[in-house]
DNA sequence: TCAATCGGATGATGCGCATTATTAGCAGTC
DNA sequence: GACTGCTAATAATGCGCATCATCCGATTGA
């Protein structure tokens, strides 16, 4: 039983060769032009597979090699409650994805905290380095910080997307706008006419691009758009009252529960008064909660295939392989923006138009 | 905008004095008989603060520092699903602690998995060593692997009680012993005699613990043990009918939602026929699942104080500091085996005997 | 006056690895 | 026989940091 690391030159003593030699046996690849024979090249590997040699992390990524461990920086507290029903998917995606490409995951939770967000400060982008790239989720406001790793060319990807910074953000994100589409057709389909978004107005892209599908799919069907976006989820069924609408799209951050329960409280039941189709899966989970119709975010799918993203765009960013540019492996632009679709849910808040209202 | 790292040469060269005297302001203690004037040392840390340097972690672990890294290692996948959310308050209280801490976490996610359970192999140990200590979470099975641990003086804390090992082990975990002592108390103060254990016999700790306080409780009331230990659910509450139980208690894992199903399909009611005391929180959360009474595992405390203590064990053991033995900070031998109690739950599951038994 | 002491700091070294520069051996060429 | 060209490998270097051994000038003690 070794008491004591096993490096290379380790295994490069029972393989009677140099630590070099070892190097190259593993990295496979010679950037200048060393050969290495297959004789040596077994004898290296028998020696590891006997020794049980791994790599040790901190000095590959210390010597400009890549160290298996991807970084997951979240702007908000990754694990407590409300945050963790909504991570959690997230996370569960990327942990098979890690699996998988056995990697290692490292949670920055050293960056400071002000106001419940997290800060990717100067101080804190120097610790990002450990890792070979890394993983950004969640709303982030200080854009600034971003200049860091777009300049020094680390490598990351986005989860959620990213449309601002014409297009140089890479990310994985989710179809709202189609999604949104979908779910107007189905009501229009059922004979739904007035319908409305509830919501309020944002400037994050989930939002906008709700917003985008809802005027689209309105205009498609010849329809007029109505937004009733008031902070109070009892003024908000009341308006929906008031409005008669006969379907309302709902974005998933606005309690829909409690807004279910403000419109019973007004005699309005759901479906059969009013249909609610939520734009995304309900973040605040409650008991008993009913099963809502409407369209789900592929979060898992979303988490690992941003983390195979961003797994590729460490291999190829590599520290110091910027030079070499085109290879076999190379990631193309369309990889580095991928929207992945966002599959319908069929609920029990879904019905034709009721008797009531119209 | 520097777009390099800004490395501890750079902070020196602003300072006007030598790296190695930047690492020992940094490092506060002086090993050797160095000294730095206060003069000197202001001159470094405002440099510091102007370049915005912070130490490259990968490079601190290679010299044998600490990197305030701790790492993770869950035998069960981490983040599986919400509907089984088991590690998730575990995190969270570890995510609280490791912010307070100014750490980063590391997931050992690259440990490959057979069967569904991470294994701690040689070489995946030797990927341990990026971090400065580990936390272990989870049932483990091949003690082999920990002897590693042991050997090598790699700190690490266990999450969960470790009876085993001859103590040799570090661990924060919970007193299941006098949780379910307290549950059989408060049933026998409100006039329960006939009260069965309900759970499979296992020899994990918890199981162990439960076990020990229901005999314990029971024969100081007098009173005989009974066990129902049954795969099925259906048979079990059929056991409970038989046996006339007025109340169980019941091992959370034991799925008691199906149970109390069950139970209702006899005409059995729960708890005006027979109290239901949970042993802990319900491992599988189901939608208008019921509030169950008996204790729950404080997990986010649990995950918290072992974080705490695996960074005084790192601070102490680390790396080439084991000659200075004892020091103001030392570990006692009590932080070492941390049992926390489990508060009781007031749910809906409690009553006195109902009038069909007895 | 010279050795011993002490405060204050520097130089050198190595952690384990990736990588570049260099060497050794050998077959073929003019 | 000196030269080129090629294969197969090694030596040397540096990444950024912690640490040990050393050094220098100024006191101090005898």
């Amino acid at each position: 039983m070794p008491r004591r690391r096993i490096t290379q030159t380790d295994v490069a003593a029972m393989a009677g060769v140099s630590q070099a030699t070892v190097s190259f046996v593993l990295n496979g690849s010679t950037p200048a032009g060393v050969r290495i024979s297959e004789e040596t090249r077994q004898r290296v590997l028998d020696a590891i597979r006997i020794t049980g040699y791994t790599a040790n992390p901190a000095a590959q990524r210390l010597a400009g090699g890549l160290a298996q461990i991807l970084g997951v920086f979240t702007y908000e507290a990754t694990f407590p409650r409300p945050s963790r029903d909504f991570y959690g998917p997230f996370l569960t995606g990327i942990e098979h994805a890690a699996e998988r490409l056995g990697v290692d995951l490292l949670l920055f939770t050293s960056a400071p905290v002000e106001d419940g967000r997290r800060r990717l400060t100067r101080e804190g982008w120097q610790r990002l380095g450990v890792a070979d790239g890394c993983l950004l989720l969640g709303q982030h406001e200080h854009r600034g910080e971003l200049q860091h790793l777009l300049d020094t060319n680390y490598p990351f990807v986005f989860i959620g997307k990213r449309g601002s910074d014409g297009g140089r953000l890479p990310y994985v994100g989710a179809d709202y706008v189609s999604g949104t589409v979908r779910q107007i057709d189905r009501l229009v389909a059922l004979g739904h006419r007035r319908i409305g978004y509830v919501g309020l107005r944002g400037t994050d892209q989930p939002t906008l691009d709700r917003v985008e599908g809802y005027r689209d799919a309105m205009k498609a069907h010849g329809l007029t758009t109505r937004f009733v976006e008031l902070e109070d989820t009892a003024a908000t069924a009341a308006e929906i009252v008031e409005q008669r609408f006969t379907a309302v799209v709902v974005a998933p951050e606005n309690h829909p529960e409690e807004l279910a329960d403000e419109l019973a409280a007004r005699g309005v039941r759901v479906p059969d008064d009013v249909s609610v189709l939520l734009l995304g899966q309900p973040h605040h989970l409650r008991r008993g909660g009913r099963a809502w119709s409407g369209f789900s975010v592929p979060r898992e799918e979303m988490g690992a295939r941003a983390l195979y993203l961003l797994s590729r765009l460490a291999a190829d960013d590599g520290p110091r392989r910027e030079r070499d540019a085109r290879r076999p492996t190379a990631v193309t632009e369309a990889e580095l923006h991928q929207v992945l679709a966002c599959p319908d849910v069929e609920g029990a808040t879904l019905a034709p138009p009721g008797r009531t209202a119209r």
